[in-house]
DNA sequence: CTACATGCGGCAACCGATTGCGAAAAAGGG
DNA sequence: CCCTTTTTCGCAATCGGTTGCCGCATGTAG
């Protein structure tokens, strides 16, 4: 289909190797000869493959970005990021999804491998500690977030939840809250564990006395079934913690269904400030995390760990920060009767 | 770094060809041998390596896929169902996204040719015809969405929003609404046109004399600011049809502010139902778009083509429908005076 | 026992670009 | 005008698999 580099080279009446030199501007090549073989590479709409050129220098310019889902609004900004930082210096993404499974991941990974990339930046927080090593073992980057400390090609960027968590308990005490719940991601999440110890730690600090943990995955309906636990004890809290966006949102829809209202009765907190958080009703209260911003560190730490002549890793931080909108007010004075509670019924005790 | 299918041949006691044939079945090879080879490469963990397989073969194992915006929550679906669906049948997918920006749609279309895919999905309406023609000069496959009929290696799906379009229109009218507004996606997009087009010709045929429509683009601010124009006039609909749930939400947002209250003061209608309409406050009442299964029959079209002798593109046919939700309600009887409008201000006269 | 089909596997020529080495041409010096 | 230096460019090997063609070995038939 295309043309080779030898057509051109023919066409312009010198050796391939000049057009690979004029095309890559390695060597001294006079004006002239640079100018016509230029002309003959747009007269042919030549094209050089990616693929020969990686076999003849070793590199591919590939990295790879593995998330777990690519409909989970968590993740679009930061694909975004990443891409972009890849692109603006000259480098392709390969997308990797996982569905949260760890075979898939385990799978996607070696594809990463096979398709020969620089690095990869892994931003699902479940994963098995032994895929890194197949990684590293091939001589490709990773940069985790979250996860351990670096290492040899191994780099690490750190979301600080303490700080916006700290703003969000604070607000919440100002408010004048006492009781305080908290639903948090999945169990096989670094990242959600991080954020509910934070955020337990700092209830408990401020002695705001919070209910068991309720432990959901992040898809809404989990947001939405643990409030309806959560309604149907004795006690109601005035405020809940949620560890994501996402759940918050079900949360809150799930406490309309019931008659609860947001925020007259209890406040809701989220995490992450997804894009829809400000669209939601009433627009959500929310700790943001910089994800735009997450992906392009995760790019430009992948990029320079490999330009190290030791290829040690290095750690990166990035602050979070309270994002005050409608979903939280001051705390109900008197405790809430729910109205048509009996309606919903006990939510089923489910382990 | 890894080793080479030479390094497994010597281990192995046989030839690289051997190898070769092991690893893709193309040749009778006895049980031992295979057996012998199959051992060697799991002992090394040996990758074969796809950019030499891609230059000996001359086909690459890639798809592209071109959106418009990757935070754009109409587009993680069809991401979804492509990727699936090519990664079902062994090819990955290099996804590429404009920015809405024809510049970097032409560089981005070229990075594909480059890359040597095999076909491309340009799920992005906004773009210029010449740009297929250097697709298919190169021999790459295309898909679009909405757009010219099919031809050699160009097949294109076609979602029919007439059906869901006409069922919304039915609703409205049993609901007993008379007048309607229409805020459409932006001037170059085909989509945008097409939906915007069917739905003046259904409001027309049912005497619901609209308003002029007001163009927009695909961002929610578009919405908020479309809706503040519409309530700076003399006569205010009971239901406004948008262009996309983003637009919709974006209204809903403005006219909640501006006090009117939906859906008792007037309905939303919007289209996509993205993951969040039924999250939106009201939930949306929408027009259904089967995006994921978009995605899927994208890939599958160009599968097939590409498989065909002659190469020649196909039509596909996508149905929507109407979900109703809780932004549509019966038409508001009295006519309905803004509290506050005044505060709010004449929307500016934009051309 | 010779002749021929069949099963297995090696040889070597690619695919298209890169690059070390060296040569031809141009420039500079004596 | 000859010799050295510099500029400019070509030769050919190489990257790692793939595959058409051929040869050897064993099996089967005449």
């Amino acid at each position: 289909m295309g043309h080779t580099m030898r057509d051109v080279a023919k066409r312009a009446g010198v050796s391939p190797a000049t057009v690979s030199r004029v095309l890559n501007k390695t060597h001294y090549i006079s004006q002239e000869t640079e100018q016509r073989v230029l002309d003959v590479v747009r007269q042919l709409s030549y094209f050089k493959n990616v693929h020969a050129r990686r076999l003849a220098t070793g590199q591919s310019d590939l990295f790879g970005l593995v998330i777990s889902e690519i409909a989970n609004p968590y993740f679009p900004e930061i694909i975004r990021g990443f891409q972009a930082a890849a692109w603006e210096r000259g480098f392709d993404v390969l997308l990797c999804n996982t569905e949260y499974n760890p075979q898939r991941t385990r799978s996607v990974i070696r594809k990463l491998i096979e398709s020969d990339v620089r690095g990869v930046a892994i931003m699902t927080s479940s994963l098995e500690r032994d895929i890194i090593s197949e990684l590293t073992e091939a001589g490709v980057g990773v940069v985790f977030c979250n996860l351990g400390p670096p290492m040899t090609l191994v780099s690490n960027v750190s979301i600080d939840y303490q700080r916006g968590i700290s703003q969000a308990i604070e607000l919440v005490v100002e408010l004048g809250h006492r009781r305080a719940a908290v639903i948090g991601g999945p169990e096989d999440n670094h990242t959600a564990i991080t954020i509910k110890h934070a955020l337990v730690a700092g209830l408990n600090q401020r002695k705001l006395n919070s209910f068991p943990v309720i432990t959901s995955n992040y898809r809404v309906d989990a947001g939405a079934s643990a409030v309806r636990t959560i309604l149907s004890q004795p006690e109601i809290p005035t405020v809940i913690f949620c560890g994501s966006d996402l759940i918050a949102m079900g949360a809150m829809n799930a406490l309309e269904e019931a008659g609860v209202e947001v925020p007259e009765d209890v406040s809701v907190i989220g995490i992450d400030d997804i894009s829809f958080a400000f669209l939601a009703r009433p627009p959500l209260t929310t700790i943001r995390v910089p994800r735009e911003r997450l992906g392009t560190i995760a790019f430009q730490a992948l990029d320079k760990m490999l330009k190290l002549k030791r290829r040690k890793g290095a750690d990166y931080y990035l602050e979070t920060e309270l994002v005050v909108r409608k979903s939280s007010a001051p705390a109900r004075q008197h405790s809430l009767r729910i109205a048509g509670l009996n309606g919903v019924g006990p939510a089923p005790t489910n382990a």
